[in-house]
DNA sequence: CCATTCACATAACAAGTGTTGTGTGAATGT
DNA sequence: ACATTCACACAACACTTGTTATGTGAATGG
């Protein structure tokens, strides 16, 4: 039953659901031709009209994957630390929905660590997310509210720290309702606000 | 051509080290009974005698990923603070034989997401792993090296951090050389040891 | 010395995968 | 009104996967 309504923009919406839900329900080595035709009441006929490869495919459940990340409803509250706290409150699985997401970026890691080339577009795309959080540290130094010291260290540790707190979180929701990792951040980011009384020096190189 | 000697350890010892090596070079999606039997120079009617079934090579597979991260050479300097950071460099991918297995982990977490059995035991696994730590940290709070507050949760973050880490060196190990691994988690350490000068309490529950 | 067991090889099978080609009815332009 | 294009369905393909059955030569035990 074909539709009555050929509106191209529409359908690839739908075939961004069942991508979605696909991924979403089994993961993203579950995400295979006929599952999403399935999910989509269609043939695997439909997917290669819209899609020439499994690859053009894998990418596009990739950029979908990003877009969705970058377009859940984001804090955006203050600036400073309250903007970094909330960039990095953004990251973690409290919603449903950021759970979803989340384990569908783990998921792909897989595939991600076996292919050089998305290996790659993995490592910019988190270093984009390293240099626009330095950003926000560095905003957050100008105004007293973290000590000095090179933003991009803090950035990376403070990505480091969400990033296994989602892994964490993913493997043991119970264990780490959204409460409980918004405190672990909270208690990150006031051990980040406190001045270094040890010998060492906070990011220095050799 | 067949065992001269029919030495089932030994045997078992080849096959642990080719499914290791396939896991490392093609990821825990291409641990394939084939791949496995070819990186072993045999076919599949060996493992197959060995193994009755694909899900019992995985949970091998599994049982030897944990048994070659727990049995690698681990530091066990000193004691408190000393203990705890030789138990957190220990899971860094410092080396390569680290990196190897670093990359298996987080290359297995796509099929274990998915498998509500191997998810339940991962979360058991970083538990432990979790506890243990949090028994370093209580340790180095006796010794007066840490701030008073919930060891769990300290352990908790400490190993979010060291995860999360882990993550981002695997994708961009020329970003975190072994150098700036150490670095980032020394300089997480030294914000640990600093008191809190905020009014945030550090681990309270609600 | 011989029967049995062991340790595989070999080959086939069914299911699932991505891919490709062909058909077909609806929409569309003229 | 008709030819063309579109948006799929349908079916077959080559391939990979896990699984299973059968054979076979070496070890082994009595």
């Amino acid at each position: 039953m074909p539709r009555t309504k050929g509106d191209h923009e529409a359908r690839r919406r739908d075939v961004s659901e069942a991508v979605w839900q696909v991924m979403a329900a089994r993961g993203f080595a579950g995400l295979t031709l006929r599952a999403v035709a399935a999910e989509l009441g269609a043939t695997t006929g439909l997917l290669t009209h819209y899609f020439p490869t499994k690859r053009a495919l894998v990418e596009y459940a990739l950029d979908l994957l990003e877009q969705r990340t970058l377009s859940r409803p984001r804090r955006d509250s203050g600036k400073g630390l309250a903007a970094l706290r909330d960039g990095l409150l953004d990251i973690l699985p409290l919603t449903p929905e950021a759970a979803d997401s989340n384990r569908i970026w783990v998921s792909s890691w897989d595939a991600a660590l076996s292919d050089p080339d998305l290996s790659t577009g993995y490592a910019h795309k988190y270093a984009v997310s390293r240099d626009r959080l330095s950003e926000q540290v560095a905003a957050a130094q100008e105004l007293g509210e973290l000590p000095p010291g090179d933003p991009a260290e803090i950035a990376a540790g403070a990505q480091s720290f969400v990033l296994g707190l989602v892994v964490q979180a993913l493997f043991a929701p119970a264990a780490f309702p959204p409460q409980r990792q918004v405190q672990l951040l909270d208690d990150y980011l006031a051990t980040l606000t406190a001045p270094d009384r040890s010998g060492n020096r906070r990011s220095a190189r050799s």
